[in-house]
Formats: C-alpha cells, sequence, structure tokens
DNA sequence: ATGGCCGGGAAGCCCGGA
C-alpha cells in the first residue's frame, strides 16, 4: 500500500480555498499537510474538507501563522506544542497517520537577518530537531523550512548569500537536521535538479523563474528507504489567485 | 530588459511575508 501525502503552504486557507480544492481533486492526496492559513481554528473550513473526505486537524490563531492535517486515513496522538517554545505562535502540528509521525511545521521567517526574530528562527530549529528526535518510529518533518538549503536551490545564490532564507546560519541549521539523521528526501531523489516551491509575488518572479526550494522533506532513517519518489508540482502556482508557495508530493509505502 | 504583490484586521493604513 502507499501513502501519498502533500505539503503546502497555502498563504491563507480561505482566500485560498478554490486553488485548494482543484488541487485535492486534481491530485488525489491520501494526506494534505498545510501551512500559513491565516485563521482561527472556528474561521477553518472543516465542512468543505470533510465533504471531500478528509478528517481536519488544525492548529489556528487570528490573522497569521496556523496549521492543519487533513487526511482520508484517520489521524491520531495529535500535539500542538513545540516543546513549550513561542506558545503564542501556532506553527506546528505533529500526528500519526498510520504508524507514521507527521511533523508540520511553519518556521518563522526572521523578518530580518538584524531582527530579533532572525535569533528565534535559529533556536526554532533546534527545538524542532530535538522534539523530533524523541519518536521511536519512521519519523518526516515536512512544511515551509524558510530556508533554501544549497545554492542549487535558489535562482541566484550569490546575490543572496547572508540575507533571510540564505542565510549560513539558517543553512547550517539543516546540515544539523542531516547529523542528527535526517534526509532531504527531494534532494536525495533529484540530485542536481535545480526547482524551486516558492516565487515573490512580486516582480514577476514566476515567470522569470527566481524562486526558491522553502518547502522541505525531511525524513529519519526508518522512514528514509520506505520513500518512493517526491516531486513539486509547479501547476497551483499558474492557476488564478495562486498561494507564493507550491505542494511537494511524496509516496510513502506501507506494508498490507 | 525590466519588475510595480498579497492577505488579514482594523480602518481607509499597517504589519508580515521571504
Amino acid at each position: 500500500m502507499e501513502i501519498k501525502i502533500a505539503t503546502w503552504n497555502v498563504n491563507s486557507v480561505r482566500a485560498r480555498l478554490p486553488v485548494i480544492i482543484r488541487w485535492l481533486n486534481k491530485e488525489q492526496p491520501d494526506v494534505l499537510c498545510m501551512q500559513e492559513l491565516k485563521a482561527t481554528n472556528e474561521q477553518f473550513p472543516f465542512d468543505v474538507f470533510e465533504n471531500l473526505g478528509y478528517h481536519c486537524q488544525v492548529n489556528g490563531q487570528v490573522r497569521w501563522n496556523g496549521v492543519a492535517i487533513i487526511s482520508r486515513l484517520p489521524i491520531s496522538d495529535v500535539e500542538t506544542d513545540l516543546s513549550g517554545f513561542l506558545p503564542e505562535q501556532k506553527r506546528m502540528i505533529s500526528a500519526s497517520v498510520h504508524g507514521i509521525k507527521l511533523i508540520n511545521v511553519y518556521v518563522p521567517n526572521g523578518g530580518e537577518v538584524s531582527n530579533p526574530r532572525f535569533q528565534e528562527k535559529l533556536e526554532y530549529y533546534q527545538v524542532l530537531r530535538n522534539y523530533a528526535l524523541k519518536f521511536n518510529k519512521p519519523t518526516i518533518i515536512l512544511g515551509d523550512f524558510n530556508v533554501a538549503p544549497n545554492d542549487i536551490d535558489t535562482h541566484s545564490p550569490e546575490e543572496q548569500n547572508g540575507s533571510i532564507c540564505f542565510h549560513p546560519l539558517e543553512r547550517e541549521e539543516i546540515n544539523l537536521f542531516h547529523s542528527a539523521g535526517f534526509t532531504d528526501v527531494f534532494r536525495k531523489l533529484h540530485d542536481d535538479e535545480k526547482a524551486f516551491t516558492w516565487w515573490d509575488y512580486r516582480a514577476a518572479s514566476f515567470r522569470r523563474n527566481r524562486g526558491m526550494r522553502l518547502d522541505l522533506v525531511l525524513v529519519n532513517k526508518a522512514a528514509e528507504n520506505l520513500i518512493t519518489s517526491c516531486v513539486i508540482d509547479k501547476a497551483p502556482r499558474e492557476w488564478e489567485k495562486p498561494s507564493d508557495h507550491t505542494p511537494v508530493i511524496f509516496v510513502f509505502k506501507v506494508s498490507e
């Protein structure tokens, strides 16, 4: 049996609802992890997704942030507390689906490198890593990491080096995930493909393909060899009223 | 060749995003 899982920063679940529905109908994922809901739990359109056959687990807040897991398979062991870190910012929801631990994250952007929020962003990676290491089962951290890990993951590495989402200190945090046993599965399966998941709304960035690969799927050793594919679906970035991010889809093979 | 956006909540602007 194969489970099709996706991650997508939708940039407002309410503004994006027609695009999300169209995409679910096209791709038929078993699980979709969403970030940047920009909605409270009360504002989340449960009925729409439930009518499409999805159970919904939501960690929302007013105006900013917010994450959700929707799944056609049963969801259990839901957690929304990331070790007590930044409790007022709803950026994480984890759950078990068919024996797999999914940790859905929206890492802080950090503002500018000079901003105090940048240090908070660096700390977020460390807290997330320690949180992920506590699960003794196939574990997948997926979502918007707000960093392009390497030169190949951004449009102009020389010009962007040191700026937000491509700072050496941020990229080093991704290396520390690797040291902790987590593999960037898209990069493992496509070692020389320059592919992006985000393009700025401004400056015709999508048409000029000035993007970054900010949305990652990191898997531990117990999960690594069970993933048979991982692709970036650029299609919904071309649709009317798109998110500035596009989905990353992977397939997980399970027994029975 | 170049680059001028988008969303929410409160209010007719501001903050945040990356």
